[in-house]
DNA sequence: TCGGTACCTGTCCAAAAGTACAATGTATGG
DNA sequence: CCATACATTGTACTTTTGGACAGGTACCGA
């Protein structure tokens, strides 16, 4: 797998070298293109040298080349860790991680996986579960759906339109409405709106029928 | 590195077998001191036939052990992670998952990561972002709504109805709609629902117009 | 004062969503 | 074999949404 650092200075710092023999440095996120085009690599992206628009936005334009992206940050903090995570990078550690560090994120990283420290990882747990009030079995309405239901459902969740799912399903766009009653009833909401939010854990002001 | 699973029947799949030749298998949680007592290994966590509160109380236990624990789902869904992900375990894929992706998973974990299915992972930064106060903006689009639009759009990302809204805002449904209008144009949605998901962080199938 | 912007509203219309009542076929378990 | 649940679709109807076209007012900076 190739490894490809975004550096202000341009060069190779030699713990990188280390862990990565192989390992290639630019400069400017928009190089990335040609230095990927052929090998899909893990981007290394060095932001301590960078202020805070430029980190998300160089974040977000090499994370669309289709590469993992990792951030190495100066001082790594859960705030700048939540917003490049969220604009697309799937690794954060310090700037200065030692090469057997690098090796391992560039293995998890590389297997599907997402890395920060520790103790990120814990937060980014935690912090979820205050969000979702953790329904021990998720939703008790959600296992009172059959199986078709479900199918139906969770294409709202993602902001399909009846006909898209009636397409999906192969099935006619009056059925797709039969199943909404169904689910809709089962799940106390009363559009599919509040479905979509339901299905995501979120709740909803007006529950009131 | 040892593998070590824990399943009803107590007999290895082979899709087990294929992954870890070297895997053991063993019924019950309690079994697991002795068979980890030497070499730390992975345990993987069948609970496909479990019900719901012996499933966190077994990962619990399984955790205790000092091993990393990965939770093999019949039916995996956001709600279940959280709450297992929660108790202790560091991996949640399908029961069924594939021999190169159970490889895959030990990967990361025994690396330190914490493996959970790709959808699963946004969703774990995205709703710790709804808790942490986002220092960047998230939603770049948001910042171009208008005040009002920006109140319309907060009442839709609830399950509010055009209706609602508009006693909620004092206005007419009409201007209600007309926010809307602009909403989602500046929003790059196609309808309330899409609204919604994305005013909560939630990605949408179908983001094409 | 002029132009731009936000805010508000109206009428009219078309599409989408949702409900009511009803029916058919399949599968499954007692 | 029958009851029951599930999946499917039909017709018809009401409600909700969203957009097109067309206005108003108020405020603010050039």
């Amino acid at each position: 797998m190739e490894q490809l650092f975004i550096t202000p200075s341009g060069d190779l710092k030699d713990r990188w070298q280390q862990a990565f023999p192989q390992a290639k440095a630019v400069v400017e996120v928009a190089s990335i293109g040609e230095a990927t085009a052929a090998a899909r690599g893990i981007v290394w992206l060095d932001i301590s040298q960078m202020d805070d628009s430029e980190k998300t936005a160089s974040v977000a334009a090499a994370a669309a080349f289709g590469c993992p992206v990792v951030v190495m940050a100066a001082t790594p903090n859960e705030g700048e860790a939540f917003a490049l995570m969220n604009s697309g990078s799937v690794g954060y550690c310090h700037v200065k991680a030692v090469p057997a560090q690098l090796r391992e994120i560039a293995l998890v990283v590389e297997h599907g996986g997402l890395w920060v420290p520790p103790e990120l990882m814990q937060r980014f747990v935690k912090l979820s579960l205050r969000v979702v009030p953790t329904p021990a079995p998720t939703q008790p309405e959600l296992n009172e759906l059959t199986a078709r239901e479900l199918m139906v459902a969770e294409q709202v969740a993602h902001g399909a339109s009846n006909r898209e799912i009636a397409e999906a399903l192969d099935i006619t766009e009056r059925t797709v409405k039969a199943h909404l009653s169904a689910i809709f009833e089962k799940m106390e909401v009363r559009d599919r709106v509040q479905l979509a939010l339901a299905m995501n854990n979120i709740p909803t002001y007006t529950t009131v029928n």
